[in-house]
DNA sequence: TTGAAAGCGCTAACAT
DNA sequence: ATGTTAGCGCTTTCAA
């Protein structure tokens, strides 16, 4: 079944006039006469005309249409993340190509090749929990394709970069479990190539210092798939309920750990806070409904999206190559609740 | 910024051939000596070329993208929709372009306008709770566009449909009720326009008659928004608390409904399931770590996304417009936990 | 077996 | 003020 539209052509030879004299009426040209203008324009209304933004891509070599690669749509964050891209894309008239990698390398590699293919003319970027190479990414870059890296970004390319303060969400975090007088925090981190889990890392570490805590890796576990698989987190937290001296609060460092640390608290019978505290980064709404609630670093992700687009679409729209690249970093936000009152 | 692709015309050069003959050694055309061939794709390959696909449409009047229309991607239940959308439509070469009404009547339209304008080849839709109007939708239908409705979806239009059986749904959960011992079962509804809420209500109608429960309209509460205001659901639940017998148990017809509810009864502290039962339609990860946990009927999102999508596939490749239209109808799962446990 | 040319819908340089 | 024409990248007659 095709779906035939009216064309310019058209309109033309309804109107008795050439292709090109509508194309300029419908652009409101100066050389064309107002009367001619009205006429067409009045016709192509009548006819409820629209112009066929696949031809338009062709001349204009330009697609009107971004790319965006994240780890899962169905994952608070970057819902809420995709929601701020496209309330900035539409508005610019752009629309979103949307791409998971479900954590994994080799989807991310084929998702950028797929992506690239349906001529995109800008890509925006969370890496997987897996990526560590990127050539997938720097040929394109290299190539001129406008690229944003937004939450895990990477160091190797020159690009605009939008991320939270890792370091102060989990600095807060942990010092607001020091504080609340917890001796043995445990770290459940996300994989170690991400960029978030070294920031996250770096801020726990420091609070550690800054109060005169001893550093021991120990308390520190990694799940490579950022807790989307529970066995990882299962194990994790069976390493760290083997030390000596078992943690009494866990920094989850994303939301899926979070979440299946919860799940395995209730399956081993833990209680939380009295048996242990649990603070973790999380996006979802329904943190503030469990029981107890939850203290969680909340990250602007919205608003991350609508930052990550808007550099992109600046660059894209650039007449000059880029060469000043920003690096924006939005503040995240703890809020205290049961989950870590003693 | 542009990113220069390598075209057909750029291998036509650089072999010393025509265009059209380098086009046909790509298509592995019978023409085509075995040698031309083997040159012309060993360069290809060598040079990283990719067809552009804009092109390709242009010619061929077909974008190999589908429109999407769901209320909001931040919502489990769509998300998991959207995955397994993607998962067919990336299999069959397909891009998906995902656009959200927010509950929007108005913003359904607008998006339904943007989707045709950017030359889809089919849509599928959820409708919007406020719509009652189809013209945006029909119209676009009768010109030819191939649409699938899933989930939420409209009598007066003769498409292949995909729902989950929420009759079943809301009667086994209105039964499990029922069966525990409660008395006074009110039902939180959703839009009264949409096809789902009055599936919902018939079932749990029914599940009081085949019980011998008298029907009361007054145990009936209506969310326009389908709870994405938590106003709207405190106003329904404070009516319901007035009534001379209070309700006992509550069923959630929704998510957001019966996240909201929940929300209600912290604010309120009023205790599940001692104060009141609560049964809900939730497709969140979440609710067996609720405390208590919750009980809810959970739908098929994935394989309705999958399915949906398998069908407007078919009908869009379909050489002969397509007659017979399916509904198909995909069994709901009621997960009995702690929040209906007297 | 290969090439030349037209055409998909649109814009824009170049006539008139 | 309007028309003619070429071209965006590709496929596909038609011609050689």
């Amino acid at each position: 079944m095709k779906f035939e539209a009216v064309t310019i052509k058209d309109i033309a030879k309804a109107l008795g006039l050439s292709t090109s004299t509508v194309s300029r009426a419908l652009r409101d040209s100066y050389e064309i006469s107002p009367e001619t203008k009205k006429l067409v324009l009045e016709y192509a209304q009548n006819i409820n005309y629209r112009p066929n933004p696949i031809a338009l891509s062709l001349k204009e070599k330009r697609s009107r249409s971004i790319g965006i690669i994240v780890c899962e749509i169905a994952n608070s964050f970057f819902s809420q993340i995709i929601n701020g891209i496209e309330s900035i894309a539409y508005d610019k008239g752009y629309n979103v190509i949307i791409a998971q990698s479900h954590e994994s390398y080799e989807r991310e590699v084929i998702n950028v090749q797929y992506l690239a293919s349906r001529s995109i003319d800008g890509l925006l970027v969370s890496v997987s929990s897996e990526t560590k190479d990127l050539e997938h990414l720097k040929n394109l870059h290299e190539r001129g394709l406008p690229i944003v890296f937004f939450d895990r970004i990477v160091d190797e390319m020159t690009t605009h970069k939008v991320i939270v303060d890792n370091f102060k969400g989990a600095y807060d975090a942990t010092e607001h479990l020091i504080k609340s007088g917890y001796k043995y925090i445990a770290n459940l981190a996300g994989s170690e190539y991400l960029s978030i889990t070294k920031e996250r890392l770096n801020g726990y570490s420091q609070a550690l210092a800054d109060h005169g805590r001893a550093f021991d890796p120990h308390y520190i576990q990694h799940c490579l798939h950022g807790g989307m698989v529970y066995e990882e987190v299962e194990k994790a937290l069976d390493d760290l309920f083997k030390l000596e001296h078992k943690p009494d609060a866990i920094l989850g460092c994303a939301d899926k750990l979070t979440t299946n640390c919860l799940r395995y608290f209730k399956k081993k019978n833990i209680k939380v806070p009295d048996d242990i505290a649990l603070v973790g980064f999380s996006n979802l709404d329904l943190t503030d409904l469990l029981s107890p609630s939850l203290t969680v670093v909340r990250q602007p992700a919205f608003e991350m999206g609508q930052l990550s687009t808007e550099l992109l679409i600046q660059q894209i729209e650039s007449k000059r190559p880029v060469k000043d690249f920003e690096r924006r970093i939005l503040p995240p936000q703890l809020f205290t609740r049961e989950s870590t009152g003693l």
